[in-house]
DNA sequence: GCTTGACCTCAAGTCGGCTTGAAGTGGCAG
DNA sequence: CTGCCACTTCAAGCCGACTTGAGGTCAAGC
């Protein structure tokens, strides 16, 4: 079995080592043993290291994503809890649609002031509206992957 | 004229009245004048503060908010920059239809294994791709609304 | 057998976006 | 006039997700 040292698995992932560091001590990943100090990861992590870049994407917390797919790499929550992410992230997919095109009628739009503009005032009321989930208090973002 | 001072302005935003000074300290709003040593706002700055969260939802930091909407509330860059977060949105939410997407199989899909699904790999094979768009390495993150 | 260089640990630092707390101000109801 | 209470400022703290740095280990190549 060929295992990969944490710099192999940087090089592959683009993941710094601190990072995936980081990560085992956070139970997202783990490895399989040590070789001296050194860690041994099996290849498998890397296809979990899709799963956690995913799961950031979609701005789910480290330790939300190590709920979801154990240090397995293997998801194992109620299918339930998926779908409401994956309704959660809709929702979100909504409002950034709304801001695009709010930023793309910004840009066309002649008018002297947007604010008097009814397009305007209607798609950012739509952006206030999406579904009264705002109460929460904390919210993630997502951009894609930390170069 | 009417003024709303702090207080109100939270109240019918759902900010905390910390945030706002830290979003006036910021550039993002601005008030119009005090009555003594309390803020007072022109009406409009609810319009704006709703404009700052579509921003936030989109991953935007303050200060690219600012950078969009002067303190007036005022979109004035150029319009073609208007055009280009409009497309850098369009990915983002590329990448959320494939996520939203993934995890609605991952709901859906009865293998035992995912990660032998040749759907699942496919939808994380996509997600892994849209590279090195930003290439900023670092984004906000946004979950919903802070209560 | 010694150097090298990739790895290790652990503590501390960084950054964004606020929140919290202490100490002060001042408009307005009574 | 007095007291209240919403506001004010400023500094410090917090959280998540890492990064950085100091100091240490160790397998392999010369």
């Amino acid at each position: 079995m060929k295992f990969l040292d944490i710099g192999e698995v940087s090089a592959r992932s683009g993941i710094r080592p601190s990072a995936l560091r980081h990560y085992e001590e956070a139970g997202l990943i783990s490895s399989v043993s040590r070789h001296g100090l050194r860690r041994q990861f099996a290849p498998e992590v890397l296809l979990q290291l899709k799963l956690i870049a995913l799961g950031k994407a979609a701005g789910f917390s480290l330790d939300e994503i190590a709920g979801m797919f154990g240090a397995n790499g293997l998801p194992d929550l109620p299918r339930a809890t998926f779908h409401q992410k994956a309704d959660e992230i809709d929702r979100q997919i909504r409002e950034l649609t709304v801001l695009s095109d709010t930023l793309r009628h910004v840009a066309d739009c002649p008018a002297p002031s947007h604010m008097e503009c009814p397009t305007f005032r209607r798609l950012i009321d739509a952006a206030g509206k999406p579904g009264g989930t705002t109460g929460n208090g904390k919210k993630s973002k997502p951009r894609l992957a930390p170069s």
